[in-house]
DNA sequence: TGTTGAATGTGATGTAGGTCACCCTATTAC
DNA sequence: GTAATAGGGTGACCTACATCACATTCAACA
């Protein structure tokens, strides 16, 4: 399956547009290809895209001192990143972004974003619908992070993501859930 | 000044639209006055409205076991409060909403938001907007939370909303920070 | 092929914050 | 008025998790 119809999955969960308008839609995103470990978007950068990953697995994270890591989300395949906050607020980012595979992912400006709104009003309700699920999903996490200790916060992300226990270094996931990776380590090995 | 004036402001904060226009969207909210612990929104119930606060406070929250409080927001004036996840996928209740004072606010139905997104483009900006500032919100929390312990996160709530400190109980402040109201109390009694 | 460094496991020990128990003081209800 | 209930403080103790230190495995690469 190539970039556009990927896309055009995605978009079909919240509306229905015709053929020519999403392939206008679709002209304004950039496919860019990256390797594992690259940067997207670093501490610092002036953020002016979002990301829409086609395969592989982005990561967005905080780090704290420049030295203990935060991850926010992990970014599979039909998940958006960036730094939200940032892109905005007009701002510079205080989020990375970065590949934790090589990776596939559609570029799309935020100006150009707000063009398309204005423009077709089935894309405002897109990514009203889009910004929503994110937010009822950040909502879910923070709950989840307030009521239940390391281990059950452990065995939920791997129910809810399998793929990710061989797919994501131990680290990483720890620094997902918040706990050092001692602490995870001691928890699966009971 | 009046709920349509308090509404007015708000709204502009992100678009401008016509008068009579706004004076239409203001048609579809209904005005509630709450007393102070009466509830809202309840675990279980359908949940078809978002309230737009006026006057006073009030808190949404969940609970663990029928136990133990969890704040997810305290809702004040200008802002809005309600179970956007229930809301947006139609199913029922998780999260509660009730007052911390007596209230004013303004209802309007889920029904009534799409049709009014539908038929004006603005508004449709307005609640992109809204959310997007939401989303970020919830994300800058998540990060306050997995970075800082209880006294640096009191801190910052105290130095943003001066106001709680006496407008609401330590209890329900300590169950917004995710800590117990023991150890609340010995945080500002060093 | 040996070296380096990332990823991981595990013991010892420290600590933030939870839990329980009991206290006192305001309100509110009757 | 008195009773009942919400709000809040504080000591004793416990637990989940962090931190530090060190060992092991394995892949990258000079």
């Amino acid at each position: 399956m190539n970039a556009e119809e990927i896309l055009k999955l995605h978009v079909a969960k919240s509306i229905t547009i015709p053929g020519e308008q999403f392939s206008y839609f679709f002209s304004h995103f950039e496919q860019l290809t990256f390797k594992k470990g690259q940067a997207i978007i670093s501490d610092g950068d002036k953020v002016e895209h979002e990301y829409f990953v086609l395969d592989g697995c982005l990561k967005s994270f905080y780090l704290n001192d420049e030295v203990r890591m935060f991850i926010l989300q992990f970014a599979m395949p039909g998940w958006w990143a960036s730094d939200y906050n940032a892109l905005y607020n007009g701002g510079r980012a205080t989020i990375n972004v970065d590949c934790v595979t090589n990776a596939e992912v559609l570029r799309l400006s935020s100006t150009d974003r707000e063009k398309l709104c204005k423009e077709i009003h089935e894309i405002e309700y897109f990514f009203r619908w889009r910004t929503n699920k994110g937010y009822a999903a950040a909502q879910k996490k923070m709950l989840s992070f307030m009521n239940n200790d390391a281990r059950s916060r452990y065995e939920e992300l791997m129910q809810q993501y399998p793929a990710l226990y061989n797919l994501v270094p131990k680290h990483l996931i720890a620094a997902y859930l918040g706990v050092s990776r001692e602490t995870l380590s001691r928890l699966y090995h009971t």
